[in-house]
RNA sequence: GGGGCGGUAGUUAAGUCGGUUAUAACGUCGGCCUGUCACGCCGAAGGUCGCGGGUUCGAGUCCCGUCCGCCCCGCCA
């Protein structure tokens, strides 16, 4: 039986299995039935299960699904077509002997189709009716008979293969252009399914712990000074622009200001810069702000959503409370703020031990540091391997170090080969001591400024872990939560001048408060960032509610009173006004759900992406505006760097 | 702004030292097939080698430029 809304409605032949349109209840006059009634079209009825739904223990029953034609195999008086929606697949059965209209239509499905099926719930039996069950499908012990079949829509063939790609290896620039097909593939919907459920997890939890959602503006004054922003012309004010919020930062702290306690939010943010695999010029947060915060009771908020996160999506348990390091303690023993702890290779600190050791390269460093490369993979990393490390080490994406000194342990702490000549057997013994080194040891040396030997030793790590293979073999993911903590307050910009490390109303902490003036590099913040496994997922403070403290804050920073009063006027204003003490946090939902969901890339987990260039491919964003458009705006362009070319721009810039 | 990788049939890729008609798999189309599930078998069609220029008797291949995608640095919490 072939239904269809646009064909005059048939009578079906009487079934004598239970009505799956009626949960088996008796018919009532006027109502439509597969048995009773007036043929109504499969939509009417209605879909009874998804593709996901159907077991054994269904067996006997009439469903109706909808869904996509993932594969056809047509084997000449039995078609089978495997039917996909967003929860499963499930295998549907045509056959001349079951229904010859349906049958026959089945002929022509292809890939992509849109129908509705209904029929009954087999068990997969061969021929001789021995159970013949697909044992790769989570609905692989039955399939569904089809005796009525509606086709909702054809399909042009795809531009490229949904149906058994787990693997997502179309060039991305097809799969962008054809987001909507490509968001069809399960291995997509999975990560939307999780993300979903992840912020409708998080709403119920934040809520349950008192928070208040809350929603604030996404056109906003712009600030200058960290990310650079979008702008909105204003055609009400002509010459004037909004700003993209690059985060709801401020207007949350005056929610604090009145009064609303516990606030979050789960909002679009939007920096104008450039982008990476983790970072896209839009993205998502989960912001938080609390009054009488302490870290704490900020650690204590999203521990404890993270738990249930985990729990409730992977099923895994997550113990707290979470590790934590202190910014110097995280730099100082792995290079970086964020830390990948789910291996070693810890960095050692040999300044101290290699002062007056006679080596150029040690002694006129400021900062001589090392790591350990264990004997199970000291010895096979020979000669070769070294001086292609020497030569990623002194890359400048490495951190442009200006060599890799190394030396080789043999019992007793005594080094073979690379820098061994140059160091007493004495310290040799030392170092080797220091570093934990056993015979067979590989010991790699940087010796230059903080930020280099830092940096360079932290690529290094990260270089190994992925080169050897550190992570395999420990079974599943382990999610090491780390707390880095105690920032500092400022770091210089490029001019030498200070600028804030977190944002300007990032509090120091109580006993730095007199350094701001005398010594503002040694200031430390009340700021934090949570890490998962080498990924910064979240970071915050708690803010500065005293105005003489902020006043030293906006000092250090070389800002005049009319510059703080045309930037933050109002916010010092509300802050005359009796403004608790708070703090909170912002968590990147994005990257969040990346890891969640294992997926290789923030454009995973982002249903319509854009590209490194910040275009959408589908709907070829951005576009240039219109005379008209821009002189409603008062808006007049300048000439594009390629006009000059004579080649015709390809995005549009005011 | 800089460094690296990539772009060949609808898709994914191969293409040696520059040399005859640019290969394969999947997909598509036609035919056959009642138990497949990456169905199978037979047959066919399908190409602006990203684009522009140059070198050469001859360019997918070499050179220059350019566009697009990805990764990274700078930038950015």
């Amino acid at each position: 039986m072939v239904a269809s809304a646009s064909e005059p409605k048939t009578r079906l032949a009487p079934v004598t299995a239970p009505c799956a349109a009626r949960d088996g209840r008796p018919c009532e006059p006027g109502e439509f039935c597969l048995h009773c009634g007036d043929m109504p079209t499969l939509l009417e009825i209605g879909r009874t299960h998804t593709c996901g739904d159907l077991r054994l223990s269904d067996e006997g029953e009439r469903a109706v699904l909808f869904g996509w034609v993932n594969s056809r195999r047509d084997h000449g008086g039995r078609i089978f077509v495997d039917l996909r929606d967003r929860e499963g697949m499930t295998q549907v059965v045509f056959g001349p002997d079951v229904d010859a209209d349906a049958y026959e239509a089945a002929q022509a499905l292809r890939s992509e189709h849109c129908i509705g099926v209904c029929g009954k719930i087999l068990r997969r039996v061969d021929n001789d009716g021995t159970p013949n069950a697909n044992p790769n499908m989570a609905t692989g012990e039955i399939e569904l008979e089809v005796d009525v079949f509606e086709l909702f829509s054809k399909a042009e063939t795809p531009p490229f293969d949904i149906s058994k790609d787990e693997r997502l290896d179309t060039h991305e620039n097809l799969r962008l252009q054809y987001r909507y097909l490509d968001l069809r593939r399960p291995s997509l919907q999975r990560n939307f399914i999780l993300r979903s459920r992840l912020g409708t997890i998080t709403r119920a939890h934040m809520s349950e712990l008192g928070f208040l959602e809350l929603e604030t503006p996404y056109m906003v004054k712009y600030t200058p000074g960290g990310a650079r922003n979008f702008l909105v012309p204003s055609r009400l004010n002509p010459g004037c622009f909004y700003a993209l919020a690059e985060s709801p930062q401020i207007f949350k702290q005056l929610f604090m200001v009145s009064g609303f306690d516990k606030y979050f939010q789960i909002t679009r943010c939007f920096r104008d810069e450039d982008l990476r695999n983790d970072r896209q010029p839009e993205f998502t947060q989960i912001d938080v702000e609390l009054s009488f915060a302490t870290p704490e009771l900020v650690f204590e908020a999203i521990e404890s959503l993270m738990i249930r996160l985990w729990k409730d999506l992977l099923g895994v348990e997550i113990p707290t409370p979470f590790r934590r390091l202190t910014w110097a303690q995280a730099m100082a023993r792995y290079g970086s703020d964020k830390p990948d702890t789910r291996f070693g290779l810890e960095l050692s600190d040999l300044t101290a031990l290699t002062r007056g050791c006679g080596f150029a390269v040690f002694e006129g460093a400021p900062y001589v540091k090392g790591l350990c490369l264990p004997p199970e993979h000291g010895p096979g990393y020979g000669r070769g391997k070294i001086d292609k490390l020497t030569a990623f080490a002194k890359k400048r994406e490495s951190g442009g170090a200006k060599g890799l000194a190394w030396a080789r342990v043999e019992d007793g702490g005594i080094w073979q080969g690379g820098s061994a000549k140059f160091i007493s057997a004495e310290l040799q013994t030392k170092i080797s001591a220091e570093m934990g080194a056993e015979p067979g040891s590989l010991l790699l040396f940087v010796a230059d400024d903080f930020e280099t030997t830092h940096t360079v030793l932290n690529a290094i790590r990260l270089h190994l872990r992925d080169e050897l293979g550190l992570l395999a073999g420990s079974g599943p993911t382990p999610w090491n939560f780390l707390w880095v903590t105690d920032f500092p307050l400022f770091e210089r910009n490029r001019d030498g001048n200070w600028v804030s490390s977190h944002h300007p109303f990032t509090s120091p902490r109580d006993e730095h408060v007199e350094l701001l003036s005398s010594d503002p590099g040694k200031v430390l913040a009340r700021a934090y960032d949570l890490v998962l496994n080498g990924n910064e997922i979240g970071g915050g403070s708690i803010r500065i509610h005293q105005a003489d403290v902020q006043a030293k804050v906006f000092e250090a920073l070389g800002m005049s009173e009319a510059e703080k009063q045309a930037k933050f006027g109002f916010l010092l204003d509300a802050f005359k006004y009796g403004p608790p003490p708070h703090g909170g946090i912002a968590l990147g939902v994005d990257r969040l759900s990346m890891l969640m969901s294992e997926a290789d890339s923030l454009r995973d987990v982002i249903a319509f992406p854009k590209t490194q260039k910040g275009q959408d491919l589908m709907t070829q964003c951005p576009t240039p505006a219109d005379e008209p458009q821009l002189a409603e705006l008062f808006i007049r362009h300048r000439a594009l760097p390629n006009e000059a070319a004579g080649q015709a721009p390809d995005a549009g810039e005011t």
